[in-house]
DNA sequence: GTCGCATCACACTG
DNA sequence: CCAGTGTGATGCGA
C-alpha cells in the first residue's frame, strides 16, 4: 500500500537527474539570473535578491486591441455541440450609473493599478440580451425570493431575520428528500421547485460516480478517495448557497454537510466500507477534512460523533473489540503538547443533556483502546484542529498510525473516574501534525524557516506575505520580474456595458434580489461567506468600481488578493513552485493570474514570439473539475496572459495532470468598462506545503504543438506531456 | 429486523 | 468570545 507515502513534504536531493529538468516549464527559471536591471537599481529589496519589486509603471505593449471573451459559437446547437455553452454571454444592456463614486482601491497604497485603459473600446458583439447558460439548474434558478417584493433592502432584511428564527422552532421535518415518498421534484409553498435528487444524480454522472460497485465501496484508492470527498463538497456548498437564499426549501437542511452525506450514502457511494485496521486505502497521512461526515463516507472513522471507532475481531471462539480510530477534538483536555505523543480520554461520564458527570464506564470504545492496547494493533489517529488560520470552524488532520502505550484512571474535577490512553506515534511516518506546529512557529515567529530569500515578494502589496524559499539548493531565486497584483490591460477587453453597480450597504448578501450584482450571478452570490466558491457556473461576475459595497464585500473574493500565506519554494526536479502554509479548503480562492494581457490577434502571425514560459493560456481546453457537463471541455475564450515581465505568484503554480487547483474567469466592472480576471480555487481541501498544480490545458489542433514539454507531475494519471 | 440511545457536531443565538 | 441550545447521523446493542 502506498498511502502514507508523503507527497513533497522532504525533498531529498542527490537524485536531481538534471538532463530532465530541462524539459519543465519553470525550468526557465534556471536561466542566469539576471543582475539587477539598471532602471531598477533605486529600488532596494530587504534582501540581496534579483528581485526588485515595484509598482508597474512602465509602458504597456503597444498594439493591444480589446478583447472579446466570450467568441462563443454559443448555444446554437446545445444538444449535438460537445462543448455547449461553457460560457454565457455578457450582460445586456441595463440603465449606466455613472455617478456612482468608484470604492476606495484595495491597497491602493502600494502597488498601484494604472488604469490602463484610453484606448477606444470595440463592440463586434451587440449588445445582446442575457441569456444565462443552464446546467440543468434551471428549475432552482432563484425565481429569486420573488416572494420578497423587493422594495427595500430592509424589507428583506427583516423578513430574513424572521425566517431565521421561525427555522428555529421549525417543526420538523426529518429526511426530506431521499428516503422519502416524494423523491422527485418537491415544491414549496412558493412554487418554486427543487429537485435534489437529480442534483445528486448530476454530481454522480459527472464524476464517475453513477455505477459504484462493491468494490470500490469496500476499498477505496486515491481517485475514489478524491472524486468522492470532491461530490460531497460540490454538494454540501451547492446546498449551502440553496439554504441561504432560500429558507425552508425542501430538501435543503441548514446542515448541508450532514445532508449531502447522507445523500451521498443513501446511495452507496462511500468508500473503504468495511472497518480495518491500519491506514485507509487512499487516504495519506497530512490529509485534511472539514467536516466529520467526511470522515465518515472515506472510511477513516465512521461514528458521526462519537471519538472512538471500534470493530469486533475474532480471537478464537469470542469475539472482542479493538479500536481503529480515534478522533482527538479537544473536547476533553486530551494533552498534545508533544506532537507524536497523545493523551486520549476515553468517553462517556457525560451526560449531555445537562452536563452532569459520572464515572466513565469500560465499555464501547473505553473498552475497546483498552483491548488494543493490549493486542498493541495501530489506531489512526485524526486530531482536530481549533481556531486555525482564522476560519471559524475545525480541521481535521489525519495523523496517521499510533499505538496505546498505556492506560491509566484519573479523577477529573468534578471527581469522576476518568478513562486515560496514551498513544505513541508509530515512527517512519510523514510529518502531519508537527508540520502544522512548525507552520505555526514559522507565523509566530518562534521558529525561523529554513532557507527563505525573500520575506515578502510582494513588498507589502498583498495582505499577507508571499515568501520566496529554497531549502533545497543554493539558487538565488527565479529570474527578475516586476509583481503585480492584478491583471494588467492596455484595454478594456469588451464594450462597456452599461451595468450600474449594486449599493449594499455592508456589502452584498444572500436573498438580496434587489442587488444587481446577485442577479448576474443568476440569484446567487458566487462565495460563501467564507470566501469559498459555491457557483458553478462557468463565469463569475463580482462587484465592480460602480458598486458602492465596500472592499472586503464577500462579492469581491478575488480582488482582495491571497487570504492564504503563499510561498514559492524551489521544487526537486521542476524548477519553482508555489504552495501554501494554511491549509486551503475545497473552493477556496488562492489567487489571481496577474500579468499582461496579450493581444491574441497577434499571436502566430509574428511567428517567432520571444520565448515566453509564463503564458496563461485560456482559450485551450481544459478539463474543469466544476462543470457539470457530461462534456468536461470548456469553450475557449480569447483571454492570454503573459507573466513573463508582470506578474504574481501565480506565474510559479506548476503543471499537473491531477491537479489540485482551478480557475474561473471572473468579470469585474471598472467604470464603464469591463475586466476578465482569471482566479485560481482549490478543487479540494490542501494541506499545508503541499504544492498547488493547475491543469495547464491541451492546446487545440490549430494552435500547433508548440510549448509541448514533457510533464514531471508523477501522477497516476499523467499524460506524459503539457504546453508550458 | 427495528428501535432506543449515546456520542470529542455543527450552526446559530444571546 | 463564550456558553447555551436545537437539531442532528450513525452504529451499537438490546
Amino acid at each position: 500500500m502506498e498511502q502514507g507515502l508523503g507527497s513533497d513534504s522532504n525533498p531529498s536531493l542527490g537524485s536531481i537527474d538534471k538532463s530532465r529538468v530541462l524539459d519543465v516549464r519553470p525550468l526557465r527559471c534556471l536561466v542566469p539570473v539576471l543582475p539587477n536591471p539598471p532602471s531598477m537599481s533605486s529600488v532596494s529589496t530587504p534582501q540581496p535578491s534579483p528581485f526588485v519589486c515595484v509598482p508597474p509603471t512602465g509602458p504597456f505593449p503597444p498594439g493591444i486591441h480589446p478583447f472579446y471573451p466570450f467568441l462563443v459559437p454559443n448555444d446554437s446547437q446545445p444538444n449535438r455541440n460537445p462543448h455547449p455553452s461553457g460560457v454565457s454571454n455578457l450582460p445586456g444592456n441595463r440603465a449606466f450609473g455613472n455617478s456612482i463614486p468608484a470604492p476606495v482601491p484595495l491597497n491602493s497604497f502600494r502597488t498601484p493599478t494604472p488604469q490602463a485603459n484610453g484606448g477606444t473600446r470595440q463592440s463586434e458583439r451587440g449588445s445582446e440580451p442575457v441569456v444565462l447558460d443552464d446546467d440543468g439548474y434551471s428549475d432552482s434558478l432563484n425565481q429569486s425570493g420573488q416572494h420578497v417584493s423587493g422594495f427595500s433592502v430592509h424589507v428583506t432584511d427583516t423578513e430574513d431575520a424572521s425566517n431565521t428564527r421561525k427555522r428555529r422552532g421549525r417543526p420538523r421535518k426529518s429526511r426530506v428528500g431521499i428516503g422519502d415518498n416524494n423523491p422527485g421534484k418537491s415544491k414549496d409553498e412558493h412554487g418554486d421547485s427543487f429537485d435534489v435528487e437529480s442534483l445528486v444524480n448530476r454530481f454522480l454522472t459527472s464524476y464517475k460516480l453513477k455505477q459504484f460497485g462493491d468494490v470500490r465501496r469496500a476499498n477505496g484508492d486515491k481517485e475514489t478517495v478524491d472524486s468522492i470527498l470532491l461530490v460531497f463538497d460540490l454538494l454540501r456548498r451547492r446546498l449551502t448557497q440553496l439554504e441561504e437564499v432560500k429558507d425552508m426549501s425542501p430538501g435543503v437542511s441548514r446542515r448541508p454537510d450532514l445532508k449531502a452525506a447522507s445523500l451521498l450514502m443513501t446511495k452507496g457511494v462511500r468508500t473503504n466500507n468495511t472497518k480495518r485496521i491500519g491506514h485507509v486505502p487512499g487516504v495519506e497521512v497530512g490529509d485534511i477534512f472539514f467536516f466529520r461526515m467526511e470522515l465518515c463516507i472515506v472510511g477513516l472513522h465512521t461514528p458521526s460523533m462519537a471519538g472512538i471507532d471500534y470493530m469486533n475481531v475474532k480471537i478464537t471462539v469470542d469475539e472482542e473489540p479493538v479500536a481503529v480510530s480515534i478522533v482527538s477534538s479537544g473536547g476533553y483536555d486530551d494533552q498534545g503538547d508533544d506532537g507524536d505523543v497523545l493523551i486520549y480520554s476515553g468517553q462517556g461520564g457525560v451526560q449531555r443533556r445537562d452536563g452532569q458527570m459520572f464515572d466513565q464506564k469500560l465499555e464501547r470504545g473505553n473498552l475497546a483502546l483498552e483491548k488494543s492496547l493490549h493486542r498493541a494493533n495501530e489506531v489512526r489517529v485524526v486530531r482536530g484542529l481549533k481556531d486555525i488560520a482564522g476560519s471559524t470552524g475545525k480541521i481535521y488532520v489525519y495523523d496517521g498510525l499510533y499505538k496505546i502505550q498505556e492506560s491509566w484512571t484519573e479523577k477529573n474535577n468534578s471527581g469522576c473516574n476518568v478513562f486515560k490512553y496514551k498513544l505513541v506515534r508509530v515512527p517512519g511516518q510523514p510529518e502531519a501534525f508537527t508540520l502544522w506546529k512548525s507552520i505555526q512557529q514559522w507565523k509566530n515567529g518562534t521558529a525561523p524557516r529554513t532557507g527563505v530569500i525573500l520575506p515578502d515578494l510582494t513588498s507589502g502589496a498583498e495582505t499577507q506575505p508571499v515568501t520566496l524559499v529554497n531549502d533545497i539548493d543554493d539558487e538565488k531565486g527565479p529570474p527578475y520580474f516586476t509583481y503585480i497584483r492584478n491583471l494588467k490591460y492596455a484595454k478594456p477587453f469588451s464594450t462597456p456595458k452599461s451595468f450600474s453597480g449594486c449599493q449594499c450597504i455592508g456589502g452584498c448578501q444572500p436573498g438580496i434580489s434587489s442587488c444587481p450584482c446577485t442577479q448576474r450571478n443568476e440569484g446567487y452570490l458566487p462565495y460563501s461567506s467564507l470566501g469559498v466558491l459555491l457557483t458553478y457556473k462557468p463565469l463569475i461576475y463580482e462587484c465592480g468600481a460602480t458598486c458602492t459595497c465596500p472592499p472586503n464585500c464577500r462579492n469581491r473574493m478575488s480582488q482582495a488578493g491571497p487570504k492564504v500565506r503563499l510561498e514559492i519554494f524551489k521544487t526537486n526536479d521542476r524548477g519553482w513552485g508555489l504552495r501554501s502554509w494554511d491549509p486551503i479548503r475545497a473552493g477556496g480562492f488562492i489567487c489571481e493570474y496577474a500579468g499582461d494581457a496579450v493581444d491574441t490577434s497577434t499571436l502566430g502571425d509574428t511567428g517567432n514570439e520571444k520565448e515566453d514560459n509564463y503564458i496563461f493560456d485560456a482559450t485551450r481546453y481544459y478539463e474543469h473539475l466544476e462543470a457539470v457537463h457530461d462534456d468536461s471541455t470548456k469553450v475557449p475564450f480569447p483571454l492570454v496572459i503573459s507573466a513573463k515581465i508582470n506578474g504574481n505568484e501565480a506565474r510559479f503554480m506548476n503543471h499537473s495532470c491531477s491537479p489540485n487547483v482551478f480557475w474561473k474567469p471572473v468579470l469585474r466592472e471598472s467604470t464603464n468598462e469591463s475586466y476578465l480576471h482569471v482566479a485560481f480555487f482549490a478543487i479540494r481541501h490542501i494541506p499545508p506545503m503541499q504544492e498547488l498544480t493547475f491543469d495547464y490545458g491541451m492546446v487545440r489542433p490549430e494552435q500547433g504543438d508548440r510549448g509541448r514539454k514533457k510533464c514531471l507531475c508523477g501522477s497516476t494519471k499523467c499524460r506524459g506531456y503539457f504546453y508550458s
